[in-house]
DNA sequence: CTGAAAGCGCTTACAG
DNA sequence: CTGAAAGCGCTTACAG
């Protein structure tokens, strides 16, 4: 029923390895004989069918993206990008939401999910890396995140140390001296909340101001999470001139307790977060954060696993890839 | 190099149609048979090949979701809980991000995303109806929102009248009488707006209370929209008791502007919301919503487009399906 | 209940 | 530069 390559064929006149031929951009055909066949299909309306392409080439054009639920903004957001990079590139994205459950991680690394994608853009968060490493199969798997930092896979991250010592350095430079930290689950430091930690611990090092731990506050990465950690520590009567929440979450929720417990922000308390999500722009007052590159992890990682499947990307060992980061300035930490 | 059904016949020593019998249930088969082939496909490790089966049979098992962006969590939401039940049925979820543009839509309608899915549940933001009865194929399309109401399509959306009319009900029977609307954009009854509006209107009428258009203003469906509208009332000395926020992000960017302006909540001013988006449960004070059936909505999506695919959904007219609401009290207006 | 054969629509060596 | 042929791995009539 379809238009196929056979009818163009027909209709061009030629043989259907000449319409091969110029469906796939082979250089040497003649400009009279492309014509030809770049005219019939035209006329016919012929649309490649995809499936067919896929079943004889064993490409197909899809990438394979695993994260644990799209209904959380960060990842959200990350899809989006990735599919708008991945398109540019002629592929397209295929999401499978592996609710952060070791089974379903696995059974995505190499269940039917793979066969429909040509590589995959993987969150690990409950596999760890030998479990990886023994059932990747072959084709190319690129990190995403900072749970697995194993030389033998490719990973894609973002500076979370360097972009923590930087915010704190911003609130330091503004005079603060007493900067509670929200958050903070322990210092281990292969994960996101640890190296943030340590950047914090690092920059005030740097600026002679002596670590405190009573100002650290361990707390649920969400909104909640920020407002009765900061509660606690006004109810606790612990003195601090600054907040520093460890995602924007965190900052907004501090932040919203603070108004209305009737403090002036940021003349009594500046606030800073991590992430730079939508809401942190439309915050009133507008928050202080760091931008953790998202668009150019995106970018990054799209375009190295993409090189890997092509085999543009020919090195042997895994390639680690950092985005850079950017401090966003706003009112709530001028 | 992979294992195919030839190797599976081969090792069972049946014919391929036997192997293929059992992998597709069919129903008439010797018990001995069948375990003979289901022993040789544990033993070779056999998995379908999902592309051959795909170009031979017609069908991909993947359902398009078209919408503009999944970096808006309304979407995102919506994607999650799509591939939630698509996935109970044995189907995948491939997403297109149209950025609402008319070419993106239109390209998703009939393009090579057509190809790849068994059908669509599209979110028209671009084209009209006329435009997408012209180009939707042959395929199942179902429409997802309020902007196509139209008898040739199959659609699933909101009750957004009746749904506004429970929770300016709510607001009246708790004594309020001067409930501002935020967000009211015209009273044309196809889209969210119009419809919220009416069935406010409708809830001031039955409870006897005069409409004040004083009361009505037009803002953008976000955050800072909500705070400059009430900001605007306030500053103009116009008086009222309770706000209505046309959805949750224009009632916690509102009730965020009262808060720091010093009014109490709910004292003051109640404020209510329409969507019932994650955040409204971890505001404070919380937001008093009213949750649209989201879950609803995309099991009755999902459920009515796989019947089509199926064959087992035989009317011929469109189907409209509107999924029920559900009131959320909380502190911001008891 | 099961088998032998055709064919879905492409791409890919292999010739010329 | 172009053609004729094989084959990717399935499902589907068609027989028996």
């Amino acid at each position: 029923m379809a238009v196929t390559m056979n009818d163009v064929a027909r209709a061009a006149g030629v043989s259907l390895k000449t319409v091969s031929n110029v469906l796939n951009d082979y250089e040497f055909i003649r400009p009279v004989t492309k014509q030809k066949v770049l005219d019939a299909i035209a006329e016919l309306g012929y649309e490649a069918n995809l499936t067919a392409r896929s079943l004889r080439s064993g490409k197909t054009r899809m990438l394979g993206l695993v994260l644990s639920d799209l209904s959380i903004p960060y990842y959200a957001e990350l899809a989006s990008r990735l599919m708008t990079f991945a398109s540019a590139r002629g592929y397209r994205v295929l999401v499978e939401q592996s609710g952060a459950e070791p089974g379903h991680e696995l059974s995505a690394l190499q269940g039917p999910f793979r066969q429909l994608t040509d590589g995959l853009l993987f969150t690990p968060l409950a596999l760890d890396a030998g479990t990886i490493a023994a059932h990747q199969g072959t084709k190319p798997v690129v990190m995403l995140g900072e749970h697995i930092a194993d030389p033998r896979f490719d990973l894609v991250t973002m500076k979370n140390a360097e972009a923590a010592a930087a915010i704190t350095a911003h609130l330091l430079a503004s005079g603060r001296r007493r900067i509670a930290v929200l958050g903070a689950a322990s210092e281990d430091t292969t994960d996101s909340p640890g190296l943030r930690l340590n950047g914090y611990r690092e920059a005030l090092k740097t600026a002679g101001v002596e670590f405190d731990p009573a100002l650290v506050v361990q707390c649920d990465w969400r909104r909640d999470g920020g407002a009765s950690a900061v509660g606690s520590l006004l109810d606790d009567g612990t003195e601090f001139d600054a907040v520093f929440g460890l995602n924007d979450a965190i900052a907004l929720g501090a932040m919203h307790e603070l108004l209305i417990r009737g403090h002036k922000l940021p003349g009594d308390v500046a606030v800073a977060g991590f992430d730079d999500i939508d809401e942190a722009r439309f915050a009133s007052p507008s928050l202080t954060t760091v931008s953790p590159g998202m668009e150019e992890i995106a970018e990054r990682s799209v375009k190295l696993l993409i090189d890997r499947i092509e085999g543009a990307e020919a090195s042997s060992e895994g390639l680690h890839v950092e985005a850079g980061f950017e401090l966003k300035v706003r009112e709530s930490a001028p």
